[in-house]
DNA sequence: AAGAAAGGTGAGCGTTCACTCACTAAAAGG
DNA sequence: CCTTTTAGTGAGTGAACGCTCACCTTTCTT
């Protein structure tokens, strides 16, 4: 079984690697991360983070100099650990698998991914909305997910494509609606309050209809 | 043909009705639209809406009496007029003829309301940022939204399905995959600078496809 | 134990923000 | 014509913002 990955592991690898990080500075980025997801990072004053984290509003200020630095703090283990970590463990469990038929194969991605959106839904919050705004985080996030979509994703689309599971179309169209079905229902679950994973077997058909060869 | 809304003539329509608008106040209007959409709602100073229009700082209050009326007032017109259109002009274009095909039908819907989404992208994207942010803003619009789509668009669903022209699924899980589909090509493009309307015609096969009954 | 290094503090700094107000200019009404 | 109303102005205001720094506390090093 592979191993699943979020962003508290992640943030607990990063801090491993980079040694002791003080207690305090990880409140501080829990603080962060949680009150950049409530109100977007503009509205968030760094006084909130202080009290949120129980610290002092100097301590936030310690190991980023600039809010902007501490928004980057917070996204980089999701972008150099979490970002590459989902899209190879996609690729693992695809190939690493016979499947007996188009249903499994789709079923196993869907439900694997979204279990992951669910497990990262605050991060990947900040991430949209901010990326809607900033022009560095887009591109920044753009030029670290093409490559690794390249390089991962589109061999075994093409591997499905071979072997006639799989509707010949350009990749990044397929992976296109791929994500852009499973993110659709991340949205619709955080309007209305619902479970993320309560339309998987409908998103399931869906994809599996929608891309199946003509 | 049915007549195509706009944000633009909708503001006109709003400018109309409510007496004669000063052009220093549409300007106020216009330069807050661009801004909110440029770099969010909360990173825009009034002070550079007042730049933008070419007024002084005071004038950005005559009319708004907050920043956050200011917001309410840009959105009110995408509201009240152009949303309720985008639903009901939906519907007559689906029921008001007979299709040939499926395809055909599908087509009509995914050309027709593409181009409507290209015509409001602006305002579109202040509203999803905002709404990810903004409680109050996400209930407004869900209440004004759901009984719209049930009137006017359930019934056309339902009556596809009587013909044999559409999966039987619910209706809020079809709309849902429907508009979902349409926005992810939004926000690809707007991430990548590509023409919204490029992927039109794989996006009706694949909602072809992906709803076509079991 | 003593010194050095790192973590943590919070009052306070300069700046910028949303917003105000006394005032002028123009338009509308009689 | 004069009066009243509406539109517009921009310097100014208090509050809140991001951020600093001199100082204190804890932990490491030898």
């Amino acid at each position: 079984m592979v191993k699943e990955t979020n962003i508290q592991t992640a943030f607990q690898e990063v801090m491993a690697a980079s040694g002791n990080i003080p207690p305090k500075q990880k409140q501080v980025l829990a603080a962060s991360l949680s009150l950049f997801a409530e109100k977007g990072f503009a509205s968030t004053t760094t006084k909130e983070i202080a009290e949120r984290a129980g610290v002092a509003e100097g301590t936030v200020y310690r190991r980023y100099r600039t809010k902007d630095e501490l928004l980057a703090g917070v996204l980089a283990p999701f972008m150099t650990d979490v970002l590459p970590k989902l899209v190879s463990e996609f690729a693992e469990k695809v190939v690493g698998q016979t499947y007996s038929s188009r249903h499994d194969l789709v079923a196993t991605v869907v439900n694997d991914r979204m279990q992951f959106v669910v497990a990262n839904q605050s991060v990947l919050r900040i991430m949209v909305t901010e990326i809607l705004v900033r022009n560095d985080l887009r591109d920044q996030t753009i030029s670290r997910m093409v490559p690794l979509l390249k390089q991962n994703l589109y061999p075994v689309l093409d591997h499905l494509k071979a072997i006639g599971e799989l509707v010949d179309w350009p990749n990044d169209r397929i992976a296109q609606f791929m994500i852009g079905t499973m993110l659709t229902q991340l949205v619709r679950s955080t309007l209305t309050n619902e479970d993320v994973t309560s339309a998987a077997t409908l998103i399931i058909k869906f994809l599996e209809k929608g891309l199946a060869p003509e």
